[in-house]
DNA sequence: GCGGTTAGTTGAACGTGTTCAAATTCAGCT
DNA sequence: AGCTGAATTTGAACACGTTCAACTAACCGC
């Protein structure tokens, strides 16, 4: 029940080895040709292994997916820590970490709508929303919470609670925005981030108003009742 | 490039029937067994045509999923509009049509996360956001135009003509969530309707307080700006 | 060393979605 | 009736994700 790290532990140094090794196989198949023209077999054989082997180490298809969702997180914190360290307002910060997020996504654009397509499904394991211990999803949180601490805006206690969560929430959003953007350079994303970084900023900033308590309230117990219904199946076989 | 009612015209009457008579079977085991676990060999022979001819009048076994959707809609019409007639506030209204939607899909819920899993990935033919020509998608929105004409509420006009576009995303969000809710007879989600449909109404209220007037203007001009970038490819070939 | 247990690896086989060239039906025309 | 071309129908073949029984390699206690 608890929370663990891994799906499927390697028990040798020779199965880490294999494993990642098919990994880094099966991403750099992905970004040439895409998610869906990949077969299995290709990366197996690029890989110098079985094809039964391939799924030794990753029960499907998607589970690739999953890990390379992990490492692009790992990327994201790794370049957004030491941009947030030089900006105080919230703003300021939130706009780096979302323009970061898509800097580092950029050269897996074409394929990552499988992402969306398979998450959004309730059975499947790569969905943000259900899997209480997705730690990938657990560690995104966490980061928007870093986006929060490091400025000094008056924000009530029970929003500043959520606003990690919420700030997650948007970003889903945003991502599912950009797989659909055809734009160059998917500038219109950019774009959208400004503004609704713009918007949020004021809504916190609106919400945080004494007067806008009661409305808050009830808006934050409602979140809470969403969350609180969403994490459940964790199949984990 | 214009707007055409069907994907494939059958030229025959008795194509029309045989196109229906796949839909209905495929309806029938769908219902019965899920999407994921009917295979397009048992739709036709359960039909009794061959495999080949299920793929003439359907592209692929998501199309059948589109006819679904179609059908499921055009049944929340006929309930919907009969029972807005004694409704005035926009609340009630609202309240209603949605919580008849999820009467109608009651029966299928097994079965329709796929339109999720597929409806979230831009390339898919049953993507709800692009293809501008998606007529589910459009008579989606008019029946939540129609909620909002029946009321008397002050709304300024510029929410107003967004408003049945928002209102449909958030039912598509309700939805989201409703796929993934495993309490009995779905009640969380009849709750969730409740308490959004509560806010919601207060927040068009609030959002139509003149003092609001340069918040609206400005995230209604972040909508229409989403709402453009997104229907592009409808590849129709 | 040896037996045994566990980890890792193999590839054939299966089920399923999809394609396609060929066969069949059918309506309209001469 | 016979012809023609389009609409419809067929089923074999293909490609791919996935499973599994069997095999090999590595390690551990004796």
């Amino acid at each position: 029940m608890a929370a663990m790290r891994k799906k499927k532990a390697t028990k040798t140094q020779k199965g880490d080895q294999t494993k990642s090794l098919i990994l880094e196989t099966a991403l750099e198949i992905f970004r040439e040709r895409g998610y869906e023209e990949t077969t299995m077999r290709a990366i197996a054989e690029k890989a110098g292994v079985s094809l039964g082997n391939a799924y030794y180490y990753f029960r499907s298809k998607e589970y690739l997916i999953q890990a390379f969702y992990q490492r692009l997180h790992d990327e994201h914190v790794a370049v957004s820590l030491p941009a947030l360290e030089n900006k105080d307002s919230l703003k300021a910060r939130l706009l780096t970490v979302m323009r970061l997020k898509f800097d580092t996504m950029e050269p897996y654009h074409q394929f990552a709508g499988v992402l969306f397509k398979t998450a959004a499904h309730p059975e499947s394991p790569l969905n943000p929303f259900s899997d209480e211990s997705d730690p990938v999803r657990e560690a995104s949180i966490e980061l928007f919470a870093r986006v929060i601490e490091g400025t000094k805006a008056r924000i009530p206690k029970d929003l500043r609670a959520e606003l990690p969560y919420l700030l997650w929430v948007y970003h889903v959003g945003i991502v599912l925005f950009w797989i659909h953007d055809p734009s160059p350079k998917h500038r219109r994303t950019y774009r959208l981030i400004d503004h609704t970084v713009d918007l949020l900023d004021k809504l916190i900033h609106l919400a945080s108003n004494p007067f806008m308590r009661p409305l808050r309230k009830q808006t934050l117990r409602l979140v809470e009742e969403i969350r609180e219904a969403l994490p459940d199946e964790s199949e984990e076989k």
